[in-house]
RNA sequence: GCCGAAGUGGCGGAAUGGCAGACGCGGCGGUCUCAAAAACCGCUGGGGCGACCCGUGCCGGUUCGAAUCCGGCCUUCGGCACCA
């Protein structure tokens, strides 16, 4: 492989220099507009990977294109660093988390600093650091004041394996998202944050640009349905309270021949009649041992257990019976339901196999509804068996009877959403501490603002025990109740860590603030992000949460609009050259330190960039690196060792390599905006090609060249940061080469003054025609037929129909 | 089951209604060299001596013209999934 440029040489010198110079640093007072970029902050694991780099890399490349648009450019980096793989590190080796940590930190740092990105390090934040975690605790207590974060009792899911609880959005098909054990449901008093209040408000994306896949993924995830509450009372011994079920379908509800709850509904011990006692507590307690997994499984056969006692249909007071089954969940809507079994297929099977009645309630043309059915069917025509409201017509059926109910006071019109609030307590050591106290007069009292933060205190013995491991300090866990200064006791559970993650992207603009998150100035200045780049993965995690505490900022009146990241855009993953994803035990891991020493920075960087849509991801091609260094060594040489020079402007060769120029800066400019890094770079592979071949044919134009040779170093510039600052340098312009101006294209010299016209014979390519630009339809008309091969394919008739594109096709159809 | 994305040479991929396979890897041949490496040049989808024919997962359609648009199917990968 070529090795005539020696990278090791400069990609040190110019990483020193920038540093230095502080040369990325993106300045608060600027006139220049403002571009905020931001890829998503590492986790500190200890080792930089090629995942990063293949999120950071081009996102890099996109933020310097901007700087050389005009932009005060803002690309910040930092540190997501609370978390469970530091405890774990920790329990394993003895060590404290937060030496592991910030030891991480340290290293990674540096990793980073080989890709030669150019990241704003003055404006680092680390989670994990008290400058930063006070501010977290901070923003916990504006949430509580205005009534978003409050202490509940709940089902919560309990990670096994973890020793903590977690949020819903943490649970991926029962298991644990982080270490995929199965996760179990406790019933737990935890701290939530009220997400739901902006459940409406999170399914609008007018003001954003980002992928439909990431829209939907949350638009899902809300789950929003209109339905209705209705309220039927219960028959039975010493139950005065009604049961409320949530409904899409009130239209039905004279179809609705049982009641069912979710074995876990707060009424079901009061109202199960002695006769079915056990068997309703056999039930519960046999529900409960199920994991989230079976008991969600769709395979399986409906089973339930009836509790003697009945309801009463508010609209024709007819008794139907209330079941329990384990397909009601407790979690959704009221944790009951009216089942109407002949419009619902779930409904329709219990019905079947409990022997219990079905009653339909629409019209079907394709159904006889005074046979047996044989399915559930959702719609019909008309409403029947419906007392007053036989007859009406499907499409008014449900606002007819939801204002009736309504009118009756038994029932109203209500939006239910299946996202759930935001469970945030956890019960382990390396987290952010939840400022509150708790007082045995006063309950839950927040610690004061002036008291941040609650700093974690050190050595600590950390090991799981399901309990926070802050419960055993006594030290620090005795305090007095701020408000009336008797013993009190802090919260001991620490905050999930994806809460230091919703509001890292504001911190940037104002990193080092000590007396407030940020400044409302450093707010208007670079709030929002205008372009986010990282991963899907966190589509319904990070990615909404961050919207919920925009959301939450806003209304305190901290930053100004709707949406946290304007622009999204999401990367796909780096596989090892095998296809799988990287890892120790598959032996396929492209380490990155290792690539930067053998090829250089650059071309790794490159070579990330060019395997690929970046969306897409995908294998990492190894051997393909050979292509990129042999690119990288071509234009070394085309800069470094020009031909001999003539100023002999408008020659054939000269216009010929401006053409080329012009054409390339055009697309590549159009290859940078999309975030098309594969494209652009196989366009300067052909550009350097050209330079190269005019080089070659002898001496060259002077301004042609020079043209050529400075366009080509700036139009790389963004993607090899390295060797275009020294051939920059090399080729006698000014430091620095990622503060110039990026190259515009002329048209007219983009232009070619010969095309070729493809001439077709019912649409088969049977000749080529060169033809001055611009030539109209007769004269390639013309040109085609005075061709000898189109006669013959003509053979002596006349076309049909001429079909002509400009400049690309002209076809005869005979 | 439902929703979405994708399927193109030996490989990564390009082309989003107009020359299929840009660019790169790999392979083959050549120049240079005592030789090798590097560099450079040429060839490289399949078939055919050739004019040409065939070819973008499969079947059909729309169009002068389809990898691209439409309908149906197959496969792969994501997401959702008893949400009342």
């Amino acid at each position: 492989m070529a090795d005539r440029y020696d990278f090791h040489a400069f990609e040190n010198k110019w990483r020193e220099r920038w540093q230095a110079d502080n040369l990325y640093h993106a300045p608060d007072d600027d006139p220049r507009p403002k571009w905020y970029a931001l890829t998503m902050f590492p986790y500190p694991s200890g080792d930089l990977h090629t995942g990063h780099w293949y999120a950071m890399a081009p996102s890099d490349a996109a933020a310097r294109y901007r700087r050389m648009q005009g932009h005060n450019v803002m690309f910040p980096m930092g540190f997501d660093a609370f978390g469970l793989p530091a405890e774990n590190a920790a329990i394993k080796r003895g060590i404290d988390p937060a030496e592991w940590t910030f030891a991480n930190v340290d290293r990674m740092r540096s990793q980073l600093r080989l890709m030669g990105a150019s990241f704003d390090w003055d404006r680092e934040v680390v989670t994990a650091s008290p400058d930063y975690y006070k501010w977290t605790q901070w923003w916990f207590l504006q949430l509580y004041n205005r009534g978003l974060a409050y202490r509940a009792e709940a089902a919560a899911n309990w990670c096994p394996g973890c020793q903590t609880v977690l949020a819903n959005e943490q649970v991926v098909d029962g298991r644990c998202e982080r270490s995929d054990d199965v996760v179990e449901r406790r019933f737990l008093t935890q701290w939530f944050f009220r997400i739901t209040a902006y459940a409406e408000e999170l399914l609008k994306f007018d003001d954003v640009d980002w992928p439909e896949s990431i829209r939907t993924r949350q638009t899902n995830w809300i789950g929003r349905s209109e339905g209705a509450r209705l309220t039927f009372a219960v028959d039975a011994a010493g139950v005065d309270e009604p049961i409320t079920v949530f409904t899409t379908r009130p239209d039905t509800v004279y179809g609705a021949t049982f009641m069912v709850l979710a074995p876990e509904h707060p009424l079901v011990q009061r109202i199960t009649t002695p006769a079915q006692r056990e068997a309703v507590a056999n039930y519960v307690s046999q529900t409960a041992r199920q994991t989230e997994i079976e008991r969600l499984s769709t395979e399986k056969e409906k089973t339930g257990v009836f509790t003697g006692a009945y309801a009463v249909n508010p609209f024709n007071g007819a008794r139907i019976p209330i079941w329990i089954a384990d397909y009601v969940l407790v979690t959704y809507g009221t944790g009951a339901i009216m089942a109407v079994p002949a419009h619902d297929e779930r409904d329709f099977a219990f019905a079947r196999k409990y022997g219990l009645e079905v009653i339909p309630v629409f019209s079907h043309p394709e159904v006889d509804t005074s046979q047996p059915l044989t399915a559930a069917y959702a719609h019909g025509d008309r409403m029947i068996n419906s007392g007053p409201f036989d007859g009406t017509p499907d499409a008014e059926a449900f606002d007819r009877v939801s204002a009736y109910a309504e009118e009756r006071g038994f029932g109203e019109r209500t939006v239910n959403y299946r996202l759930r609030d935001w469970l945030i307590s956890r019960q382990r050591y390396w987290g952010a501490p939840i400022p509150m106290i708790h007082c045995p007069e006063h309950g839950a009292v927040p610690v004061p603002e002036s008291d941040l933060p609650v700093l974690l205190p050190r050595n600590v013995r950390f090991e799981p025990t399901g309990q926070s491991p802050l419960t055993q300090i006594d030290e620090w866990v005795n305090v007095p109740c701020p408000i009336d200064g008797k013993p009190a006791r802090r919260e001991t559970d620490t905050m999930d860590t994806f809460m230091c993650s919703s509001w890292y992207q504001m911190r940037f603009a104002d990193p080092h603030n000590p007396e407030r998150p940020f400044s409302t100035d450093a707010a208007r200045q670079w709030l929002p992000v205008d372009q986010y780049t990282g991963g899907g993965e966190h589509a319904v995690m990070h990615l909404l949460y961050s919207r919920f505490f925009w959301k939450a900022a806003r209304d305190m009146g901290l930053v100004e609009g709707g949406e946290p990241f304007l622009r999204l855009f999401n990367q796909g993953v780096i596989l090892g050259p095998d296809g799988n994803r990287m890892s120790k035990s598959r032996g396929n891991v492209v380490a990155p330190d290792d690539q930067v020493d053998k090829y250089g920075a650059d071309a790794f960087r490159c070579q990330l960039m060019f395997v690929g849509p970046w969306e897409q991801g995908g294998p990492y091609n190894p051997t393909g690196m050979a292509g990129i260094v042999r690119w990288l060594n071509r234009l070394w040489t085309v800069v470094t060792e020009p031909p001999a020079l003539v100023a002999e402007p408008e020659s054939d060769a000269a216009r010929s390599l401006r053409r080329v120029t012009h054409k390339t800066i055009r697309a590549v400019t159009g290859d940078v905006e999309r975030f098309s890094f594969n494209t652009m770079i196989s366009r300067l592979m052909e550009h350097t090609s050209a330079i190269q071949k005019a080089r070659e044919a002898g001496s060259c134009d002077t301004a042609a060249w020079n043209e050529a040779i400075e366009s080509t170093i700036l139009l790389t510039a963004p993607l090899a940061p390295y060797i275009t600052e020294e051939l920059w340098q090399l080729a006698g312009r000014s430091y620095s080469v990622h503060f110039q101006r990026w190259p515009s294209f002329d048209p007219d010299l983009a232009r070619d003054d010969e095309i070729e016209v493809v001439v077709q014979v019912n649409g088969k390519v049977r000749d080529r025609l060169v033809l001055p630009a611009g030539a109209s339809e007769a004269e390639a008309r013309d040109a085609a037929f005075a061709s000898p091969k189109i006669g013959e394919w003509l053979d002596g008739k006349q076309p049909r129909r001429v079909i002509y594109v400009p400049g690309k096709i002209l076809n005869l159809v005979v």
